[in-house]
DNA sequence: ACACCTTCGTTCGAATTTGAACAACGGGAG
DNA sequence: CTCCCGTTGTTCAAATTCGAACGAAGGTGT
């Protein structure tokens, strides 16, 4: 460790990047919860285990996957995953390889409000992120953040 | 509203971006919260309340100005900052022009725990962030997420 | 077959967040 | 000066989140 001299602090450039970062993810998930909420009674944790599920080969996936995809706790996805059972939007059944495995699966209700909630919540994407910016800004940004997710994702698991 | 026809879905550059936007604010998130809770016993909230209130003139700002740059609702600033109040890293006072006014304000002990959190906070953030990506990354990346911001910021309050 | 370490999903309690409701005040139109 | 409307910060109940602890099972080496 370096800690023993003065750390290198973030310059203008720097500090422009990581503030819009953090303050572009705070504005944009506090719309995108309030629009999917109103708009279709799903918190936007909610629409994106529904999203991931009807993404998966047979609308089916395991609780850990799930979980790694959704980048979330454990014991936070039982508790959604509960709230969408109660919903009727999903459905669990055990796992035939593993018996201590749990498969979350979309259920034909959950595929019907997953199909009527993502009209609004792309277009409202669309609205306040990919619109606003180039061609050459959303390369630039998925080329970037795409090695930002490797890089935290590697040592994740190290 | 064009909601009759078919939206007009994300294509790949664009589901890349904005699927890296998310994962990468998840984990980005996970990691400081982790951080800064075993390394000074801080919020990630908690320590961007002493940030903003150490840039501020005066070392304090309004409730309701610090709210804005947080991007929180009132009540849970409300929350944290009593919180920070009974670790007694921030103290409350009257707004003199304003009875209803209440001016959060850094105290010594405030002050000297940013200062103790600081270096390793952003010590991670450009081994996460920073120095991941390159300087023309960065550059896009601040302009384009400070487009992003302005635009979200707009409709906000019209 | 046995011990040992890991993985799986859930449960539990504590902490946090939110929006709505609220009381009190500011500030301008008339 | 009043009436009215927007603002300010707090309180409240409800919902969500997390990490630690847990029981149960997988998988490996011996």
């Amino acid at each position: 460790m370096s800690s023993l001299n003065e750390p290198r602090w973030l310059d203008q450039d720097e500090m422009a990047a990581w503030r819009g970062f953090v303050v572009a993810s705070n504005l944009l998930n506090r719309r995108l919860e309030r629009q999917l909420k109103d708009d279709s009674g799903l918190s936007h944790q909610q629409y994106e285990i529904l999203v991931h599920l009807s993404a998966a080969p047979g609308d089916s996936l395991r609780m850990t996957e799930l979980a790694d995809k959704l980048v979330t706790s454990k014991s936070g996805l039982t508790y959604q995953v509960t709230q969408l059972e109660r919903m009727g939007l999903v459905g669990r059944r055990s796992c035939p390889s593993d018996v201590r495995g749990v498969i979350a699966e979309l259920t034909e209700q959950g595929r019907e409000a997953l199909r009527r909630a993502a009209p609004g919540h792309v277009a409202l994407v669309r609205e306040l992120l990919i619109d606003v910016l180039t061609r050459e800004q959303l390369a630039v940004l998925a080329e970037g953040l795409g090695a930002v997710s490797a890089r935290l994702r590697q040592d994740e698991t190290p």
